[in-house]
DNA sequence: GTTCGGATCGCAAGTTGTAC
DNA sequence: GTACAACTTGCGATCCGAAC
C-alpha cells in the first residue's frame, strides 16, 4: 500500500520490524520516516500516534477475522499492563513498608543492646568481676553492629513521598546526546556549552552561533529529550528498587546479628533481659515497653536460660 | 496456538526544583 | 510569584518466554 506521501507500507513495516533488533536502528528508522506513523498502521511506530481510530480506518478490509483479533489481544494487553502495573505499585510499596519495620525494630534492639551493655558493665564493676575474652568479643560485636549505617537510611521526605534517588551518575550528569540540523551535540550537563530555549526554539551551538529552530525540528528534538529522560527515570527506578531491596537485606542480616547478641546477653547476664526480652528489674515502671514479643529467638532464649540460667 | 506475566519503549501530561 | 528545565508518572503497544 503507497500513501499519500508515496511511503510503501510494507517496506516501511519491514523497516521497523527488522529496526526492533536495536534501539539505535530504530530511533534512525523513526528519524527517517517521520509523520507517517498515521498511514502505516500502530505496529510499526509510536502508539499514541497510531491510536486505534486510526488502525480501524486502516484495517485492511479483506481480513477482518485478523484484525479483530488483534484488537481483542490489545484490549487484553492493555487490562493486563494495568494489572501490571498495579502489582508492581503494590509490590514496592510493600518493599518500602518493610524498610520502615525493620528500622524500627533496629531502633528497638540497638537500644536494648545499649541497655544491657549498660547493666553487665554495671553488674561486673559491683561484683569485681573481670570481663573474659568473650565479653570482649561481644562488645566489638556491638559496636561495630551499633555504627553501621544501613539501618539509617532513609528513602522517604517527611511528607512520605520518595526521595528523589541519587546514582553516581545524577551527581555529575553527561550532556544530553541530541542530533540538531544533522550534527551530533551535547546539550546540557556540566561542560557542555550548547544550549537550546525550549520555548522559542532559540539554539546556541557550542561556538555561541544562534540559530533558530523550525517548530518541527524543536518538537523532534523535544520528543528525543523526553525519551531520554523516561529511559534515565526507568533506570534509576530499578536502581532504587535494588537499593531498597539491598537495605532490606542488610537491615535483616543486621538485626539478626543483634538479636543473637540479646541471646548471649541473656545467657550471660539475668539482670539485663528476661527470655522473653522483657526488662526484669524490679521496679518495671521504669523500663520502656520493648515490644519484641515476637521475635524469633526468644523461644531459644527461653529454653537455653532455663537449662543454664546462670551461664 | 493461546494466554499470561514481565520487560521495554515512546508519548503526553503532570510535578518538582530552581533561578530570577 | 513566575518561567522554565528537569524529572516523574500513567498509559498503551509490542515483544518474548513460559505455561497450558
Amino acid at each position: 500500500m503507497i500513501t499519500k506521501h508515496g511511503v510503501d507500507t510494507q517496506a516501511v513495516h519491514q523497516i521497523m520490524s527488522s529496526a526492533e533488533q536495536t534501539e539505535a536502528v530504530r530511533n534512525v528508522a523513526q528519524h527517517l520516516l517521520p509523520n507517517i506513523c498515521a498511514e502505516v498502521g500502530p505496529s510499526a511506530m509510536t502508539p499514541k500516534k497510531c491510536s486505534t481510530t486510526e488502525k480501524a480506518t486502516e484495517a485492511s478490509p479483506d481480513a477482518p477475522d485478523s484484525d479483530d483479533r488483534i484488537a481483542r489481544s490489545r484490549d487484553r494487553n492493555r487490562e493486563h499492563a494495568r494489572r501490571t502495573r498495579l502489582r508492581k505499585k503494590q509490590q514496592l510499596e510493600a518493599l518500602q513498608k518493610r524498610v520502615k519495620e525493620l528500622q524500627k525494630e533496629s531502633k528497638l534492639l540497638k537500644q536494648t543492646i545499649e541497655e544491657c551493655s549498660i547493666a553487665s558493665i554495671l553488674l561486673g564493676l559491683s561484683t569485681g568481676e573481670i570481663s573474659d575474652d568473650s565479653d570482649e568479643l561481644d562488645l566489638e560485636s556491638v559496636k561495630n553492629t551499633l555504627t553501621s549505617d544501613a539501618q539509617d537510611k532513609t528513602f522517604f521526605t517527611i511528607t512520605g513521598k520518595r526521595k528523589r534517588f541519587v546514582s553516581d551518575a545524577d551527581i555529575n550528569p553527561p550532556p544530553m546526546k541530541l542530533n540538531i540540523k544533522g550534527k551530533t551535540t551535547y546539550v546540557g550537563g556540566n561542560n557542555s556549552k550548547a544550549q537550546i530555549n525550549w520555548k522559542t526554539g532559540v539554539y546556541l551551538d557550542d561556538k555561541g552561533e544562534q540559530q533558530q529552530l523550525t517548530p518541527s525540528e524543536l518538537e523532534e528534538l523535544r520528543r528525543e529529550r523526553n525519551r531520554m529522560h523516561a529511559k534515565m527515570t526507568r533506570d534509576r527506578k530499578k536502581l532504587f528498587i535494588s537499593s531498597v531491596e539491598k537495605t532490606i537485606a542488610d537491615l535483616e542480616k543486621q538485626n539478626k546479628e543483634m538479636k543473637d547478641i540479646l541471646t548471649k546477653q541473656a545467657l550471660r547476664n539475668a539482670t539485663c533481659v528476661s527470655p522473653d526480652f522483657a526488662p526484669v528489674k524490679k521496679d518495671a515502671k521504669d523500663v520502656p515497653t520493648l515490644g519484641m514479643d515476637h521475635y524469633s529467638p526468644s523461644k531459644k532464649v527461653k529454653t537455653d536460660h532455663n537449662a543454664s540460667p546462670s551461664q
